[in-house]
Parts: structure tokens; C-alpha cells; sequence
DNA sequence: AACTATTTATAAGA
DNA sequence: TTCTTATAAATAGTT
């Protein structure tokens, strides 16, 4: 249908095949739009040009995908399940080494052992024997570690007393005050002083402090 | 292109319908693969009939899937990778638990205690030492069963062995014969009869069989 | 992109 | 369905 007939084969010439395409693309467009009308069908038309560019006719009132569902399920094609297929296996193994994880755990809470021989609960016992020691092991070293860490602070902390308590003693030393005409100290140091001495006396440790109270010799032995 | 020009509009006499569909998609499958061949492209095109009726078009040299992925990657348009995410969220759920199982499996062996506090290593040891409980009730369970029936089988082989005994018994009773005239005897129930007062003696029990012995009457009192 | 001679598709009828 | 054929539509080559 043209000036003369042309031999249905590649067009050589780039820039023709071009035109061609172009042309006979619409006509085909036009042709798919009449089918679906007067014939109530549903047509999906893709093409792609020698250099790639993609056109696309599409009956309305349906989705490319729905098509394709429907093109599956007419012909019995089967297009993208393939891809599926693997990750199914993969799931499915996973699947399967969940269950024996949780199975697993399970007769080590003590569940499921009916379906241990003798054998297997002995070993079983003797597993769960020697981890129960190695967690016992690691909490009484979580809880060494834990005491070591207070003993640390309450020694930090007695050493900083004993510091402030020297430098009580140095300036009351300066003072050349006694306890027993204590008016200023009472008010100065009263309750600071009273919770050092009596730290002193809980710890019952260096009980020289105490004993030369009534003297002016505060200082340390 | 006819005898007469016709609307663009659905053709409503079914019969006149189905012949235009079978017509028109036969010269649209013609132009199809005249632009295939023509201008070196790809073209695809699939026809649902009214009738539900499918037919299909596809340059060569690819295949109906290549031709979608093609599709998909050159318009951008996700045809079937909704589906997948589903099932890799899934795949990536059951991995995490899958980790989380193998972990408290570990830590129930013993390992990877490091990540544990105080708290969570005293639960720890809690749930342990009662599952070790529960384990070697079963055990213990087990092996009582296993030795119950070893004992029923041992009290049957002696029931049998003593209805044997009476057996014999009552033959040599029948022969009036005494056990020191005994060639006979010993020839004839020798080693059988051997074990089986062995085994009496071995028990300790009857004892009365035993000791009539030496006289004629060996029935049991 | 438009023109048009010609080929091709197809509507209606058989 | 298929064939026929008059006619509409598509398009090859040209401008």
C-alpha cells in the first residue's frame, strides 16, 4: 500500500527504517484502538525500535500488570515464579533449622525430652552441667568484679575523709582552740566535724583521734 | 476498507463481532510482524477476545519474559517486585529470629555471656538449674523404666525356670530314681538342671527344694 | 510533515 | 469458517 510494493525485509537504509517505524507504529496503535473498541477485546501492545525507544498501547480500563496476571493465568506462562523459586528454598531451610533451634532450646528449658533416649539426656545433662558452671563462673566474676568496684569507691572515699579530717585537725591546730571553750567550733564545724568523728567511730579505726579529744594535740600519731 | 465505512464503536451483533475480532487481529499480527521484520524492533502483542479467547504475538529471537523485563527496565513500571517484598520481609524476619535462637542457644551453652548483666546471668542460671532439674527427673525416669522391665523380664525367666524345675521334678518322681543312683540323671538333665539350682541358690529363695534333696519327695512345700 | 499513487485491509455478502 | 469483491484505509516514495 504505498507509491509501489516493498519486500517485507530489514530496511538498510537507518534514516527510512526510521520513518517506517514510525509510521506503520501509528498505524498499528490505530489498528489496537479499533479492535478493542469494535470487538469489546482487550489488547496490550509493546514495542521497542532498533534503537530502543518503547512505545505502548494499552486497552483502558486495565492495568499493564493486570494484564500480565491475566496473560499467566490464560496461558499458563509461567513468567516471574522462576524467580521465586530460590528464595522459596531459601525460606524454607530456614524454616526448617528454626524449628530445630526452638526445638533445640526447648529440651534445654527441660521441654520435648520424651523424645530423647536415655543416651541423649545423658548427654544432654552433661552439656547443660558444664554451661551451668561456666555461667556460674561468669556471674560470681560479674559480681567479684562488681564488689571490687565498691571496695575501690568506699576506700576512695574513706581516703578523702581522712584528708578532710586533717585538714579539720590542721585548722583547728592554727585556732589554738579547745573543745571545752567550744562556742565558735560548736557553730563553725558542728555537724561536719560530728559526722567526721563519727565515721571515725564506726570504722573503729585509729582511735588516738578520739582518745587525745581533750587534749590540744589533735594531730595525727 | 470495506464494501462500507463503519463507527469506531463496539459492533453489537456477537456473531458480526467475532468475525471483525478474527479478521482485523489476523492483519494486526500481519502488521506486527511486518514492523518486526521491516524495522529490525520488538514488538509484543497480546489479545484477550471478548470470549475470554487469547492470542499472541512476539518477534522472535526473545521470549515472553525477556520482553517484560525489558519492559520494566526500560519504562520504570514494577510489574512483580511487590510480590517479592513480602516474602523477603518475611526472609528477613525469620533471619533475625533465627539469630536471636542461636544466641540464646549459645548462651545456654556457656558462650557469649560477656553480653549479660548480673541480673540477666542469675535468670539465666535460674532457668538452667531448673531444666537440669526437670532433665535428670527424666533421666532417672528413664532409667527406672528401663530397669523395671529389665526386672519383669528377670521374674519371668523365673517363673519359667521353675515350672521347668517342677517338670523335671515330677519326671525323676515318676522314675522313682534318687539322685545318687543317678547315672541316668546326670546324663540326661545334667547341665540343664545344673543351672537351674544354680540359679536357686543364686536367688536364695525356695530353699526348701534344696534341702528335701537328699529324699525322695522333691515336690515344693 | 504533507501529498498521493498505489497497495493492502477488510465489510458485507455468498 | 472461508472466499469474494467493492471499497476504505494505510502507507511508500516523493516533495
Amino acid at each position: 500500500m504505498g507509491r509501489g510494493k516493498i519486500e517485507i525485509k530489514k530496511i538498510e537504509n537507518a534514516t527510512n527504517r526510521q520513518v517506517t517505524y514510525s509510521k506503520r507504529r501509528n498505524g498499528l496503535f490505530k489498528k489496537a484502538e479499533e479492535l478493542t473498541v469494535l470487538c469489546d477485546a482487550k489488547v496490550s501492545l509493546i514495542m521497542f525500535s532498533s534503537t530502543g525507544k518503547f512505545h505502548e498501547f494499552l486497552s483502558p480500563n486495565i492495568t499493564t500488570k493486570g494484564f500480565f496476571d491475566l496473560y499467566q493465568k490464560t496461558s499458563g506462562i509461567d513468567l516471574w515464579n522462576s524467580h521465586y523459586e530460590r528464595m522459596q528454598e531459601n525460606y524454607r531451610r530456614l524454616k526448617e533449622i528454626n524449628k530445630k533451634l526452638r526445638r533445640d532450646i526447648r529440651q534445654r528449658m527441660g521441654g520435648d525430652l520424651n523424645e530423647l533416649n536415655i543416651k541423649e539426656l545423658q548427654a544432654l545433662e552433661s552439656k547443660m552441667d558444664s554451661a551451668l558452671l561456666t555461667i556460674r563462673e561468669r556471674k560470681y566474676h560479674v559480681i567479684k568484679g562488681q564488689t571490687d568496684k565498691h571496695k575501690k569507691k568506699v576506700r576512695n572515699l574513706e581516703e578523702r575523709h581522712a584528708s578532710l579530717v586533717l585538714d579539720l585537725e590542721a585548722k583547728l591546730d592554727r585556732q589554738d582552740g579547745t573543745v571545752e571553750n567550744g562556742g565558735y567550733y560548736e557553730s563553725t564545724m558542728g555537724v561536719a566535724a560530728g559526722n567526721l568523728y563519727g565515721l571515725r567511730l564506726y570504722q573503729n579505726q585509729q582511735p588516738e583521734l578520739i582518745l587525745q579529744h581533750g587534749t590540744n594535740d589533735l594531730r595525727l600519731a
